[in-house]
RNA sequence: GGGGAGAUUCCCGAGCGGUCAAAGGGGGCAGACUGUAAAUCUGUUGGCUCAGCCUUCGAAGGUUCGAAUCCUUCUCUCCCCA
C-alpha cells in the first residue's frame, strides 16, 4: 500500500525448483501476478542451486529493482542465504562434483571414520571444529582442501556484514504453539491440494530420489516411507515407486503426512535459531502486515 | 468361563535383586552452521536449598541389609480356547 512499489527476491532454497509447487509452499500465482517474485522456478529439480548462486543473482536483482526506484525485499526461509548475502561469500572454492565423487568412493571403502581421519591429517583445525559424525562438513572440508590445496580453516569467514548493503532485517516469528498449529494446517492443506500427485508427476517425468529438489521436506518423506515399507523397495525404480504413490493407502499417507509435520517443525526451529544470529534483527508480529509495510517504507525513505 | 502375555520416566521400548533416575529410539527444549543449508551436526530432557537429598517403574501389602527386578492380593490391557 505504500507509495513505492516493491519486488520480492525469494531467498528459498527449494522454491527455486520448478514443478515443486505444493511441497515447497510457493506463493500463489495470484500473489505473484500482483507482486513480482524473483528466484522462484529458476531451476529444474535435478539441478544444483547453492548459496553462491543465490548471492550472485540477488545482488543483480537488488541493483535492478532499486535502480528502477522500487524497494527490493529479500524474503524467505533459507537463513543461510541471508547470512551469505549479508556478509559476503567466503573465498572458499565452489563445489566440485568430481572431487565429491572421489570422496564418496573413499567413504565407501574406509567409512566415515576414514574420511574423518583424512581430515585430521590434512586440516586438523577443521577436524577439531567438526563433529566426527558430520558427514556433510567432513566431506566439504576435504573437498575444499583437495580442490584448492588449502585447508578450509585457512579461509577466513567474514565476521562483519558488508558495508555496501544497507539493510533492514525484519524477523517474523510467532509463539511456538501457534507456529506448530499453522504448520500442521499447512501440511494438511498440501495433501488436500494434491501433494501426492505432484510427487507422482515429478517421478514419472524422470526425476530421481537423489535429485536436489527432492531433498526438500514434503518430498523426501515419500521416498523414506517407501524404503521403510519393504527392503525390496528401491525408489530409484521410478515406475514402481510412482505406482505406489498413486495408490497410497491411508496408513502410509498418514505416516508421511505426520513425518512432514515434525520435519517442518524442526526446520522452523532451526531457521529461527539461525535468524537469531543475524545482526540487528527487528522482530515483528507477522500478522501486522500494515505495520511491516510502513516500517519498510520508512526505512526506504532514509 | 478356561488358558496365556503384559502393565517402566511425555511416547515407544530395554532392564529381570545392588554398579538404576533407569539402555536405546521418538518427541520436546536449547544450540552449532566457511559455495549441497527444507541439508548436516551437537547438547539436554523427574524434582530440589543440587559433588547431596527427595519422589519415580499399574495399586496395596510382603520377603530382603537392599526391589523396576522375588512373593501375595487387587485393578486394567491384549491374545487364544469356550
Amino acid at each position: 500500500k505504500s507509495d513505492t512499489a516493491a519486488e520480492i527476491i525469494s531467498a528459498d532454497s527449494m522454491q527455486v525448483y520448478r514443478h515443486m509447487d505444493i511441497g515447497s509452499a510457493k506463493p500463489s500465482s495470484e500473489l505473484r501476478s500482483r507482486l513480482p517474485h524473483h528466484l522462484i522456478d529458476i531451476r529444474n529439480p535435478n539441478e544444483q542451486f547453492h548459496a553462491a548462486d543465490f548471492v550472485t543473482l540477488a545482488e543483480l536483482l537488488i541493483d535492478d529493482i532499486a535502480g528502477s526506484g522500487k524497494i527490493p525485499v529479500v524474503s524467505g526461509g533459507t537463513a543461510f542465504y541471508f547470512r551469505t548475502l549479508l556478509y559476503g561469500l567466503p573465498g572458499t572454492p565452489s563445489g566440485n562434483p568430481g572431487v565429491r565423487a572421489t570422496i564418496l568412493e573413499r567413504e565407501a571403502i574406509n567409512g566415515l571414520e576414514g574420511l574423518y581421519r583424512d581430515l585430521t591429517v590434512v586440516d586438523p583445525d577443521s577436524a577439531r571444529r567438526i563433529s566426527s559424525n558430520d558427514r556433510y562438513r567432513i566431506s566439504r572440508a576435504l573437498e575444499v582442501y583437495y580442490t584448492s590445496g588449502t585447508p578450509l580453516s585457512r579461509f577466513l569467514v567474514p565476521s562483519v556484514p558488508r558495508s555496501d548493503l544497507q539493510v533492514l532485517i525484519l524477523g517474523l516469528n510467532r509463539p511456538r504453539e501457534q507456529l506448530y498449529t499453522r504448520i500442521d494446517a499447512r501440511v494438511n492443506l498440501m495433501f488436500q491440494t494434491g501433494l501426492c500427485s505432484e510427487v507422482e508427476k515429478l517421478v514419472r517425468s524422470g526425476y530421481l530420489p537423489h535429485d536436489p529438489g527432492f531433498r526438500g521436506i514434503g518430498y523426501r518423506e515419500f521416498f523414506e516411507r517407501y524404503r521403510e515399507a519393504s527392503s525390496e523397495n528401491d525408489p530409484a525404480d521410478s515406475d514402481r515407486f510412482a505406482d505406489w504413490v498413486a495408490s497410497l493407502d491411508d496408513s502410509n499417507a498418514t505416516a508421511i503426512k505426520e513425518k512432514i509435520k515434525t520435519n517442518s517443525r524442526h526446520y522452523a526451529k532451526r531457521q529461527t535459531t539461525f535468524f537469531k544470529r543475524l545482526p540487528e534483527v527487528k522482530w515483528v508480529d507477522p500478522d501486522a502486515s500494515q505495520a511491516i509495510a510502513d516500517r519498510i517504507g520508512r526505512f526506504w525513505e532514509n
